[in-house]
DNA sequence: TCAATAGTGTCTTTCAGACACTATAAA
DNA sequence: TTTATAGTGTCTGAAAGACACTATTGA
């Protein structure tokens, strides 16, 4: 017996470690990619072009290549990578789903990542294990898409994170493309929310955390110009001590 | 070849599937257990017995059991009561540790998890894997020991999640026992917070907020009796809009 | 000058902090 | 009556909502 007690040091004891005697379970990493498309809040999908679930919409994801990836996150920047062409967004662990049977092929775990890009970065790619690739509008995946998996719970579980973190959070900051006005902001936090922020506070919130500061650039159109922003270092995850309440009614 | 997309059917695909074809990381559950021991937040860290990291600190975890375990969860409740016998505690996943140094047999994935127990409740085990258990104060574990694999880091996240979310949830609620009195709430989130809170507010702020309820008892001493309280339903992780702001000086 | 959007002044509301106060038991 | 702890009254301050107001541009 290879019973792991014998052994007398941990050199030995790696020696003789196999991992393929033991039943360990699929490990992969989802992404839940969000942008901004026409004043929507849009998911990234691909349809699967194999097995399993083969014709499937899904999130994007897949393996941890055991030599190129270093750590769970540069899996995550990779796929995002391999899909979108975007190298910097903003990237952060969701949570882990693991059971018996979100899979068919066995016991599995899947990492999940919620990113957030500008649309301006986007540059979309189709690989050999993808058959088509799309935007579509959240609630729209989330209610009337069948995805592949269990995806559904997965992107609801995302999706669900950035509307309360944007409760309390400058997230937002990174749907937008690097130059961008106040009303821009607004608008982008009220298509998250799907309610109205009362303008004056919304500002004074703002600015005072010091989450974004002025380019020195203005935007014209016909009317009066608006001052442009850019998110401050360390912006793009700024906590405010208290949530936007909504309107009082 | 056995070429996924060669297979006309998912059934065939599936009637081929050899998980061991594949380099996947080895994935296992790891428990940050805490509780209260004589005004002191403890964590809750055994002495492994068997290679790798033999004779080292640890947080409580391993694999999970694909029979026995149907989802993530479930290893992780199965864990906590191996160790502590405790069946129903505050469980939370924190977050997933994975690279390829984390553990010296290869690429490796550990989803951690975040428990919150009574005191009261607890009857500690050894187990085979195990050849000592101890209950050890939170800031001593990470900053004194040096824990096996990536423990430090995996228990210094937990902490702090805990440490954040005592500003703005009902989170201690779970360290105490059935039954507790206001002044046994505030000293739980003070000893998690290392600050001193204002005695009206926090008891406003409790009791307006509905997560606790009047059992109807009082704790009597050589004073005034203290009205006892229990955890209201779902009172075990009640959202606050505001954080604790602590003495403004 | 007008339309359109940017941006402000100021009042109310809510809830946390400060701190002194009152209440109620045992000894 | 004293001591100890439980529990309250009430003020201040910070930040959010409401909403009407002013500002600045192009056409």
């Amino acid at each position: 017996m290879n019973k792991e007690e014998n052994y007398q040091s941990e050199k030995e004891f790696l020696e003789h470690y196999d991992i393929h005697r033991f039943d360990i379970p699929l490990t992969t990493v989802d992404m839940g990619i969000f942008s901004l498309r026409e004043d929507e809040l849009c998911v990234l999908l691909i349809k699967r072009a194999n097995f399993p679930a083969k014709g499937k919409w899904a999130l994007p994801g897949g393996f941890i290549d055991l030599k190129k990836d270093n750590n769970l996150d540069e899996t995550a920047h990779r796929k995002l990578n391999e899909k979108t062409g975007v190298n910097t967004p903003y990237l952060e662990q969701i949570g882990t789903f693991g059971s018996k049977k979100r899979d068919p092929r066995g016991w599995s775990v899947t990492v999940a990542y919620l990113a957030l890009i500008s649309s301006e970065d986007i540059g979309l790619s189709l690989s050999k294990t993808t058959e088509d690739i799309a935007w579509v509008p959240v609630e729209e995946a989330i209610e009337k898409y069948k995805l592949a998996f269990d995806h559904n719970e997965i992107l609801r579980t995302c999706h669900e994170r950035l509307k309360s973190k944007v409760l309390y959070t400058s997230l937002p900051v990174n749907l937008l493309p690097e130059e961008f006005t106040l009303t821009d902001l607004q608008n982008t936090f009220e298509i998250i929310l799907g309610t109205e922020i009362e303008k004056k506070s919304f500002r004074k919130r703002m600015l005072d955390s010091g989450c974004i500061e002025e380019t020195g650039n203005m935007r014209r159109g016909s009317n009066r110009p608006a001052k442009l922003y850019r998110t401050s270092p360390n912006g793009e995850q700024f906590f405010f001590t208290r949530i936007i309440e909504g309107p009082r009614n």
